[in-house]
Formats: C-alpha cells, structure tokens, sequence
DNA sequence: TGAAAAGTAAACTGCTCAGTGTATGATTGA
DNA sequence: TCAATCATACACTGAGCAGTTTACTTTTCA
C-alpha cells in the first residue's frame, strides 16, 4: 500500500469526518447525503458502500463522537484530603467533560435530533446521563464518612452539577454561547463549592 | 354571521394552531406547508392568503406564542416580610413561568431553530433571557438593606437560577423529561432557599 | 339580493432529496 | 501479474416540498 491506512479506510475515515461537520452544521433534517459525500471528496455510492442509509450514518457519527467524549477518569472520596480541594477537583473535571468539544458536539446533535424525534436520540440522551454518575458516589462516600451532612444524596448531587451546568453547559449546548475560560470556570467551580459546603458541611 | 367568529378569523386561528402543533412537533425543516394546511382543515391557498410564506407563518407562531407567556408580574423585594417565604414565592413564580406551556413551546422551538439557524432564533432568545431579570433586582435590594451579604450579584442570581432550572426547566425543554408536580416544585424551591440562605443570608 | 371577499380542490412548476443501477477505472494483495 | 475488491461518474426513480394558477363555490355585508 502507497499509504499509511488502506484507500478504503481513508475514504471511510473522511465520510465520517464530513458527517460530523455537516450533521453538526445543519442538524439531521437540513444535511443532504450529496453534500456529505461532496465534502468528503467520495462519490456517492461509495459513501452507501459503506453506510446503508443516512439514519445509519447519523447513527455512527453519534457513536463515534461518543467514544471520542468518552474517556473520564473518577475522582475518588479520599478521607484525608480536604473536603474543599477534592470538590473543587470533581466540578473541575466535571467542566472539562462539558467544555470538550467532542461533548459539546455530541450533546449538540443528541438535543437537536431529540427535540424533532425522541425515539432517534433516546438511547444516547441516557448514556449522556449515566455518564453524570461521578458526583453521586462522591457525595454518598462523604456522607458516610460523616463529613457531608446525611440527607437527600440525589437532591445534593443535582444541586451541585446545576450550579455548574447552568453556567457552564446549558447556554453553550443551547444558545450558542461562548464556553467558559478556564478562569472563569475555576471562579464558578468555587462558588458553587462554597455554597454548596455552607449548607452540607458537618 | 353565523357564528361567534367570521370565518376568515376562524380559519386563520386553525392555521396558526395546527402550524403551533406541527412545528413543535417537527421543527421548522420537516413541518410541511401542505400537512400544516390539512390538520387546519383550509386549503393550502388560504393559508398562503393569510401568510406570505413558511418563513412568515413560523414568524407569527413565534410572536402568538411569545405573547402568550408574557403574563408574568413582578413580585417585589418587602423588607418586612421574611426572606425564606419571599425567596420561595420568587421561585414558585419562576417555576410557573418555566413549566408554561407555551412557554416551554416557545422555548423549544426557539432552541430547536436556534441549533440549525443561529439568526432564526436569535432574538427570540435575547428575549427570553431579558425576561429572566426578576431574581437579579431582588437580590440586590436584599443586599442593599442589609439582608443579604453583599458582593456579585449575578453570580448570586445565576446560582439560584440554575437551582431551579437544572432541574425544572433544562431536563423538560431538551429531553421531553416530564413536568415536575407543584409538590415537587415546592420541594425543589425549598432545598434551593435553603442552600441558598446558609451562605448568602446575613 | 347581489357584488365583493374569501375559501376550495386539484393540477402544475421547479426544485431537492434519498437511494439504486450500471458501466468503467483504480487499488490491493496473493 | 491477475483477479477480487473498491471507487467513480452519472443517469435514474420516486417522493416530497414551497409556492402558483385556475376554475369554481361559499360567505359576508351593504
């Protein structure tokens, strides 16, 4: 072979990099299998060679952009660092994941697809939030640690990703706005830290 | 006449119910002139009597449902009545608005648009978050006489904000999750007040 | 009552799109 | 080198869409 991957593999490799851009650019409905195709520089009945139809190429680039988005590492309870620092370490690590543009991309194209057809986008919004698991088990470890106050570990743990996703997801993911520096984040990772040990603190 | 309504009004209020009924259902790409025209019962002709075209139709749609969620009064900041119920009736108040129907149509549709055509809807949005101002000036007359620790207030606002929405607005308009009941509303609000008053009250 | 205004059905234009069929040329690996 | 695999160009089908035209009927209101 002339080439570091097999023509096919290249020419797959581009038809899904051109599916991201179009599907992220125009939303499902508005993206045109020809476009695709042009984009990616292939010709037509190549990129059905190697996708069936455009629901099962939409069906793809979300898997693909989900195993792009998806390598986190937990934050573990550790009893004997500081309740302040660890927090702040999980809603950090947290944003990180929400500012990534893979993620972005991903949640993007899931709502898009899910507002117009909730069957197509159902699956993928669940993974989307089994994925938000983290702050649960490091709120419950802490609890029965007897650092963090007992009581409604859900409702603490939806307090606290609120905080962080309301300034820090749902306005990019939904309007468009700009992400957050890395400053600002670490701003409102703190103060959403501190109200949130105001009240839960022992 | 024979009725409560000249035809012409009646046939127009069909249109715009149905294309209410079918852009939210579809968004505005794959909702169909013809299909919104049969759900209405009028001919195609008449609806395009009645809007110049597609584009025009979905403009009006916008502005009915944006006037039918503007029915909101202000509840202003009492220095004599306690802060915790006064909190709460803000929120509750927020709530009502957020979990609208036309409201959350509105919204919806206005996302949706907003995700495929960042002018489409650009405005609509502009318009929904002025309309958000209530917590802001509440907050800073607590501040101002005293009650409230003083420092950055839109952070403060922002925070109880996402409170209430990162459970009772963003789940709802993104993912089709179902409405909260007022008794989890209440519960919400509560848990919200809470957390807020232990770090911010004086 | 009668003319103007509004509604109707249905065909039609010109367009875009998803997906297929075919004949031909390039790439691959044994 | 050679046969199998894959890519390409392009024409084509069948469908849906926005918007228009036409010939006709119903409603309104003075």
């Amino acid at each position: 072979m002339t080439s570091t991957q097999r023509l096919t593999d290249r020419k797959r490799e581009a038809i899904i990099q051109a599916a991201i851009a179009e599907f992220r650019a125009n939303g499902f409905v508005a993206t045109s299998v020809d476009k695709v195709a042009a984009r990616a520089e292939v010709s037509k009945r190549t990129l059905y060679n190697h996708f069936p139809s455009k629901d099962e190429l939409f069906a793809e680039i979300l898997r693909v952009l989900w195993r792009s988005s998806s390598s986190q590492e937990e934050v573990p309870y550790r009893t004997n660092a500081p309740m302040r620092a660890q927090l702040l370490e999980l809603l950090m690590q947290k944003m990180a994941l929400l500012a990534d543009d893979s993620f972005l991309d991903l949640a993007r194209v899931a709502i898009a697809a899910f507002i117009h057809s909730p069957e197509r986008a159902q699956d993928m919004i669940n993974r989307l939030g089994q994925k938000e698991g983290g702050l649960y088990g490091w709120i419950r470890a802490a609890q029965k640690d007897g650092r963090l106050k007992p009581g409604d570990t859900s409702l603490a743990a939806q307090q606290l990703e609120s905080l962080v996703k309301g300034a820090a997801f749902w306005p990019q993911v939904t309007m468009g706005q700009p992400k957050l520096s890395t400053r600002e984040q670490r701003k409102l990772a703190s103060a959403a830290v501190d109200l949130f040990l105001s009240h839960y603190a022992v």
